[in-house]
DNA sequence: TTCCAGACTTGCGTTAGCGCAAACTCGGCG
DNA sequence: CGCCGAGTTTGCGCTAACGCAAGTCTGGAA
């Protein structure tokens, strides 16, 4: 860990409030390495045997059920930590996070999680609050799922990933990175067909803008307007 | 907090591994009181002015949405923490919580929180591992909700509050608190007419016996095919 | 003991969304 | 430059589950 950009890091969520000198410590003892486009970060029932700084770039942690089926339980972008299995009591990864782009990481060895989270409370601290924050999230999904629609839980979808990892384009806010129907369809729990069929009729409105995996927002207020169940403006 | 038998409260999850001592400071502070069924032990996006153990009794977790549906986000048993708000970095709490029978909890302060997280770190991380295990458990949740079918999801709903906080009787597992339809119709995104008309099949096969806000599990094994998909043995 | 409200049951019509299947599109590789 | 296959679109029939409505049951209050 010697040529990162430290100014960068420095400012990430799970840094907030260390001292120049303990985030030393803290780097020292990490290895960064590059994660290529679709390679895992790390695998599902895997020992956890190193937790994760993603530095760049945007992953997707998917759970696979006994049957077969995929979930994409979330995307998590630059400055998230990932991996920190003990943090929810487990030996073993309970997702496998892949890499949506190219990626960088930072990584240390699990042996020194609870060395770390020890010496500097600040950091474990910061850590646990991502876990609650992902709690949240979580259960504001089991909400969407158990009450809302299909078609409001896609249009939400679209809605979170532009917000996270929009960028802006000519055409509106284009979500930035690969990203096809059979995708979101397993964030919504539904089918790439219901999610494709929806696509098309936002299209025939002039909501949204698609091509082979690439969503384009061109009118965000609509959608928003279609994910609280109001259709019509 | 003098009343109150502590070797029970010392075998609790959240007071694992901390020394008599360190116990006597952290009860010390704490006051306990008697929530009588169906009164709130705190409620949704109130200032969350105190944290909560669950001593003795069953809360019910209920989140509501701004269009008036409800959700059970989960049911807690004896020596659950509850109402640690700033542990998911939030200062309101996200949801109520509800005495499902006459419960018995212990309240601190919640300005105590930091002091005593920061005083007794395994402390703080007993109660991070039950943000953990929540994040988990809503996170599955969340699968099931993908995947199951209704049927599915409501043998697993039933189990699960058998297995969580059943009861043996006669006829067989008792649920040991009142449930109606329309409550495990808001665990499983259903309706309790759905759920009615399941619980009545399932009590024609022989599964199960029910009554007003009262179901018994008479054939566990069978229920348990059935959540698996496979309904017939 | 009677009454009542809240819990539950059940029939019936409707529909959102699934599953299958067939066709199309397009980016990249040979 | 043409082919190939993954990603996508779309039509069609089907069914799980909802929503409504009209009951029945039951435990506790009066």
């Amino acid at each position: 860990m010697a040529r990162i950009d430290r100014s960068l890091i420095a400012h990430m969520d799970v840094f907030a409030g260390l001292s120049p000198d303990d985030l030393d410590v803290i780097l020292e003892r990490a290895n960064s390495s590059r994660i290529p486009k679709y390679k895992p970060v790390f695998e599902q029932e895997a020992e956890a045997s190193r937790f994760f700084l993603l530095l760049d770039g945007t992953v997707r942690v998917v759970q696979t059920t006994k049957d077969g089926h995929q979930i994409i339980a979330r995307y998590l972008g630059t400055g998230s930590i990932i991996g920190i299995a003990p943090a929810i009591g487990r030996t073993t990864y309970p997702a496998s996070a892949i890499a949506a782009v190219d990626c960088v990481v930072l990584c240390w060895p699990m042996a020194l999680w609870p060395e770390l989270t020890a010496r500097f409370p600040l950091f474990a601290a910061n850590s646990y609050k991502a876990v609650g924050a992902r709690l949240q999230e979580t259960q504001e999904r089991v909400i969407e799922l158990s009450v809302a629609q299909v078609e409001q839980r896609v249009a939400n979808a679209v809605l979170r990933l532009v917000r996270q990892i929009g960028r802006k384009s000519e055409d509106g806010l284009l979500i930035d990175f690969p990203i096809s129907r059979q995708d979101i369809a397993e964030m919504t729990g539904t089918t790439l067909h219901t999610v494709s069929r929806l696509l098309s009729s936002w299209e025939d409105l002039g909501v949204i803008k698609s091509g082979r995996q690439k969503v384009t927002v061109t009118d965000p207020h609509r959608l928003m307007l279609i994910s609280e169940g109001k259709k019509d403006g």
